[in-house]
DNA sequence: TCTGGGGTCCTAGGACCC
DNA sequence: TCTGGGGTCCTAGGACCC
């Protein structure tokens, strides 16, 4: 499935075009459009700045916000140290700050989408502000470039705003193209031009490098994509496993996956972080509660049926905890959401807790046997306190010859 | 860098099955 | 009876991405 020209119909790699549209600081570009005075004015979208919220980071900032030190994830706070808010400071360096408005981004958003299934084969909806688009049936290399500025004017001219696109032979390729003359890129890297464009580029601008393996990689003596390329796969085979043949593969632009839609979710999850760690059991759990049902809702929303809840604790000084248990069927059931979620937490009682998150997977959405399921779970549930207690007592009956507790056994 | 929120994929060990 | 090989599912953790 990975390897080369083995899928029946699917068009020589060497022949794809592959275009990655990837919007340019888009939340504040949204912001922008909403409110035209901001252009050209530093701004910076996150959440966390308002008055008493003191947990809260950038989520995007403008590129002009970005020249003064302001990052994205970074805490609010260091960003109003770099750059304070305009208001309060007309004459020095200062920014606008607006509150994360998603739902107005997904429509921009979704106005973007309209025109890249427009000018695609297939799209790749990677997230709210990036894409992969096979244009391969499209257009062709030596006009590749008039193509992707097309792209760009018509994103610009209908919805109004910036994005950078790279165009490549593959997904990988076509990500650190986009990538490499940001904002409002263009970058077209030609098949016979792969191997000379990624050579000089750093490992940690290659996709499915973090920190950790940059670091890594540096340690090997690798440093750039070439270098990469040059190493001993099974070197790094040995040190990433499977992710090391992936990254060398990619460094040598080799990537086969097809541009093709996302899958349905994996999973769906609601997190927050307290104010500092807090010792206040009760207030994790009441947390939980309402994440809990936040999960459920937005599950109910999705027509999603989750087999599995799990809960997600962060302690200090930034240690990730989670615990997940599995149904044996697939339900839509909110209470249960909240009781796992709470029995899962009880590990936790006695920990400082600064972050507490509930996450349901193993989702299904058959959206034919939605309803029946739904009405088999929903009838399921309305017998079960009958039904249940017996299989309980049936299963204890049976547990009881070695004499095992019952405690799990009764959770469903 | 002292860290927000919502995701994905991979790995490894254990239970369990044939 | 002391032990093969192959496979699946589950849980937990880790790295990474936007």
């Amino acid at each position: 499935m990975t390897a080369g020209g083995r899928l029946p119909g699917a068009p020589d790699p060497e022949e794809r075009i592959v275009l990655h549209v990837d919007m340019d600081c888009f939340y504040a570009s949204c912001e922008r459009k909403r409110e035209p005075a901001l252009r050209g004015e530093p701004v910076v979208v996150g959440m966390g700045y308002e008055a008493g919220e003191t947990v809260g980071a950038v989520a995007t900032a403008s590129y002009e916000a970005r020249a003064h030190g302001v990052e994205s994830a970074q805490a609010i706070s260091t960003a109003l140290e770099r750059l304070p808010r305009r208001a309060n400071d007309p004459d020095g360096p200062s920014a606008h700050y607006r509150p994360v408005d998603l739902d107005y981004y997904e429509t921009v958003a979704a106005d973007v989408k309209v025109i890249l299934h427009d000018l695609a084969d297939t799209v790749r909806e990677v997230s709210i502000d990036e894409a992969y688009l096979d244009v391969t049936e499209r257009t062709a290399w030596d006009v590749a470039a008039g193509f992707a500025r097309h792209v760009r004017q018509r994103i610009a001219r209908d919805v109004g705003v910036p994005a950078s696109v790279g165009v490549a032979p593959d997904m990988s390729t076509a990500k650190i193209a986009s990538d490499h003359d940001k904002p409002d890129g263009l970058v077209v890297v030609p098949p016979d031009e792969v191997e000379s464009f990624l050579a000089p580029i750093d490992v940690g601008d290659i996709h499915g490098v973090g920190p950790v393996r940059a670091r890594e990689l540096r340690e090997m003596g690798i440093e750039t994509a070439g270098d990469l390329a040059d190493a001993d796969p099974y070197a790094l085979v040995d040190r990433f496993g499977e992710r090391g043949r992936e990254l060398h593969e990619r460094a040598l632009g080799r990537d086969d996956r097809p541009v093709e839609p996302r899958d349905d979710p994996k999973s769906l999850s609601r997190e927050s972080a307290f104010d500092g760690p807090i010792d206040d059991h009760e207030r994790v759990q009441e947390q939980a509660l309402t994440l809990a049902d936040a999960v459920a809702e937005r599950a109910d929303r999705k027509d999603a049926l989750y087999r599995t809840i799990g809960v997600k604790v962060v302690t200090p000084p930034y240690d990730v905890h989670t615990r997940a248990r599995s149904l044996p069927g697939p339900v839509e059931d909110p209470a249960l959401v909240r009781d796992v979620a709470a029995e899962l937490l009880a590990e936790f009682t006695d920990e400082r807790v600064r972050k507490v998150g509930v996450r349901v997977s193993n989702l299904s959405f058959a959206a034919g046997e939605q309803a029946q399921l739904g009405g088999f779970e929903t009838e399921r549930a309305a017998a079960s306190d009958v039904t249940d207690e017996n299989s309980v007592s049936h299963d204890d009956a049976a547990d009881a010859t070695d004499g095992d507790g019952q405690a799990s056994l009764g959770d469903f």
